[in-house]
DNA sequence: CCATGTGAACCGGTTCACAGCG
DNA sequence: CGCTGTGAACCGGTTCACATGG
């Protein structure tokens, strides 16, 4: 089996967070790992895990293991992660410079090359170590810049329009913040995160589950089994 | 059918989007809309919205569509949304702050009874309104307050002992924003939210639909239809 | 003998097409 | 006749059990 029939998007979320956990076992100077004690850091089943990695073709060592650093190398080629991935970021609110000034994002190879917001007020401040320019320069930017990832941080009323800017200017992939379903020309991809709705999540489930007492509620021999299938490298 | 036979967890991710679009809709003074609008205002598929509503029972009119108000309010009660909810937040970076400053929650019902950070630097300082706790306070806080949901925005080396912390104090759920997988009692719910997988994410799509050409790709007739089956109110 | 790699069952969720009702 | 509500097909992803091979 190649390689290529296209790697499902579910396990290529999967395939980062196997990557950073890779990454952390080398540093550490790990030389193998088996697939259980690299799916219970990453927080999934080993199973899966195994699944997952089919799709790169072989990748391991039967009775043994996998190789961590070649691994690492794999995964982080197939992600396209050996080059750096040019980002702008329009917005500079609170959450738009937590996300400017987040190291994260630029140890894993991704750099914001423009920070763009349409008040004058933060227009010229520097924010996590780069310049805030005004929105004029936005197409300039991504032309000389090539970058291909834009996100939006701004209020929800604008994301629309700054949505159509981006993708005009030449963005091919937009991380959507603001809470709106956002319009995209066909081929761009939109990934949607909203904070708002995460906490509706668990306010749910905890009045699904919850009502049944308000405390001492840990009746049953609870901590034997974890609900979420994680643990930590055993 | 009743409404009893629990709601899949993607159906309450969307309902908390499609409340959202109707509080707009009711604030706008909207007195009714179809399944068509809502939905494409929400960035779903009519059919799948109706389906969703499906599970709290009848509440449209048949030729008509749905009462803007009633099914706002319907959904609210559904989610819980009709009381309050008490969050803590531990840890007050950059993300957390934005996270303790972001307006989106207190206008969803949620609150931030507490703000906690082990640096002694931070501890004192006021964030969104309120001060930074220093960690010892924790337990005590959650327990009078009542917390039943805690987020987590530390760094990811200390976030598992502060899981371990917020789950001891009482706290029911958790939405982590470090970059590990976390290990929690049964019966406590946890979701992950991890802004670097997002990224990776995106530029994997890139790279597997991007390598055609860096420019003038606009070959096709592309803004016939929508990539993303989503758009504002018609 | 151990851990990988994978075909096949399984499951939840999405899409479709139409029945039901104002 | 229009739009809701839903049973049934469909699809992708997950889990399981075992065959494969160092």
């Amino acid at each position: 089996m190649q390689p290529r029939p296209r790697i499902p998007e579910a396990t290529v979320a999967r395939l980062a967070v196997y990557l950073r956990v890779l990454s952390g076992l080398a540093d550490g100077g790990r030389g193998t790992v088996s697939s259980g004690e690299l799916a219970s850091a990453a927080g999934v089943n080993p199973a899966g895990l195994r699944k997952d990695l089919s799709h790169l073709g072989p990748c391991g060592v039967r009775g043994v293991g996998y190789e961590v650093a070649t691994l690492r190398d794999r995964i982080a080629g197939v992600l396209g992660m050996e080059t750096a991935h040019a980002c702008v970021l329009v917005g500079l609110g609170n959450l738009g410079s937590a996300l400017a000034g987040y190291g994260g994002f630029g140890s894993r190879g991704f750099e914001f090359v423009g920070l763009f917001d349409a008040s004058p007020a933060r227009v010229g401040q520097q924010v996590g170590g780069r310049p805030v320019r005004p929105m004029e320069e936005l197409d300039e930017v991504v032309a000389t810049t090539r970058a291909t990832i834009g996100v939006i941080a701004t209020p929800a009323e604008v994301a629309q329009p700054v949505c159509d800017r981006l993708t005009a200017a030449g963005v091919r992939s937009i991380l959507n913040f603001a809470p709106v379903a956002l319009t995209a020309p066909a081929g761009v991809h939109v990934r949607q995160v909203d904070l708002s709705v995460e906490l509706q999540v668990l306010a749910f489930l905890d009045k699904q589950r919850g009502p049944v007492s308000a405390l001492g509620d840990a009746l049953s021999p609870a901590a034997t089994r974890p609900a979420t299938p994680v643990g930590r490298m055993a």
